[in-house]
DNA sequence: TGCGTAATAATTGGCGCCAATTAAGTTGCA
DNA sequence: TGCAACTTAATTGGCGCCAATTATTACGCA
């Protein structure tokens, strides 16, 4: 049966912001950088309906920006809002992993130690690109076991939003073997289903991967947990 | 100076979109329902075309369901995602914890206990209306300090995903009882800054709010975090 | 030469019209 | 009377046009 021509626009929509999304994951364009509808219309071959619609998508999405009259930008996100996300993601993720534990097949563990052992070769032989998306399929894979589709989608929303930094991931060769042993450790961890320490990990591999290359050390964040941690064990005395 | 009639227009739509989703919340259209855009144009005094991006906006955020062909309705989840979304809330709200306790003043704590105090009154005075306003507004009011916009943000939208199933928050005046409980527990526990205390209370919160009345036990959740429940109190022993 | 100002060009965005589609109503036939 | 096919009515949704707005360039004056 084929489909009618209303649906397949419906569709296509969709699709074209999921392109562009894909396009800004890919750093084609860059932070601050104005998306021209005209061009969009030509790169995607779409009309300019569909465009709009797509770009208004993904300024809901807060993966862009819109500013009346000038047009839609990757959002450039100042260094506070960088630090909310990222103390999100660590919530959201270190919240998944009970999740995952309970809900994860032992060959998707192995599975992910596979991907690991990839990513430790493309520290040292691949592009920037090869260690991004392994490193994103690894991270994929894991929360995709985690059972909740709501908690799921959340996180990849949250990692779109904080591409809009300039701060450049894995700054140092240093960043990247920590990166490495993380994921070694995350499997580990997860072979032994000890959620706890799964969840510590999580919590410091967020923190560096997007603090570490700033300078920008975890006590400085914005949503101060050293004082609730320092509470949290002396409170109740 | 007068602002220009674009710039009116945009806000105008923004707004728009948060009436009629105040509308929802206010349950003024059920799980279901369609939303007839001829109607909404006369309702709020708004051109189609605003109506359309404000349906799209609401449709990107999950609050409401677009069917081709058909229009938008108030998305009426199933059980499954229902459950999702509260074990998301748990990881969230309960996450945020720490970063209220770090910030919010003593005077907003005591704001708090007012409020606690006026919910009170209303359960046993108050009409279903009112309770759910009070309640709101306590809860808007902890989540506002906890210095982070982003997961505040979240939290929100969460909220707003899960009006829409079928299911009613607190059938038994018991569970009234239990939720008017809870906000005083919470006072108490921000003033002893007891992060750990207060975080177990929100998760029994919400659980309580989401499944009481439905006759399903919180051990029947997707995400199951009864193992990590007893890790997070003592992993940084 | 530098700066304020006016003309010009480029871009966004509002919206009305009508085709596509679905729902409701009606008729006819077994 | 029950059901199916057809007709009519109601609703959604695509999109092109052009006004509103902003950016750019050119110009004139101190």
């Amino acid at each position: 049966m084929e489909q009618s021509p209303k649906a397949q626009r419906v569709v296509a929509r969709r699709a074209l912001a999921n392109e562009i999304a894909q396009a800004i994951r890919l750093r084609m364009y860059r932070p601050g950088e104005w998306l021209r509808q005209i061009d969009l219309e030509e790169k995607f071959q779409a009309t300019r309906f569909d465009v709009r619609a797509a770009l208004e998508e993904l300024a809901v999405r807060k993966t862009i920006e819109h500013v009346p009259n000038r047009g839609y930008r990757v959002a450039e996100i100042d260094l506070a809002t960088y630090f909310a996300i990222r103390d999100t993601r660590i919530i959201l993720e270190a919240g998944a992993m009970a999740g995952v534990v309970a809900n994860i097949a032992p060959e998707a563990i192995e599975r992910l130690a596979v991907l690991a052992g990839e990513f430790g070769d493309a520290v040292v032989s691949g592009t920037r690109i090869e260690q991004s998306e392994i490193n994103s399929a690894f991270h994929h894979l894991i929360y995709a076991h985690c059972g909740n589709p709501v908690l799921e989608e959340m996180i990849w929303a949250l990692r779109d939003r904080s591409r809009g930094s300039r701060v450049t991931v894995w700054a140092s060769h240093q960043a990247l073997l920590a990166s490495d042993r993380d994921h070694h450790a995350m499997v580990e961890a997860l072979r032994r289903k000890d959620v706890p320490r799964l969840a510590e990990i999580i919590r410091q591999h967020i923190d560096k991967d997007m603090v570490d290359e700033t300078g920008q050390g975890p006590s400085q964040r914005v949503t101060d947990t050293s004082q609730s941690r320092g509470s949290e064990v002396s409170e109740d005395t």
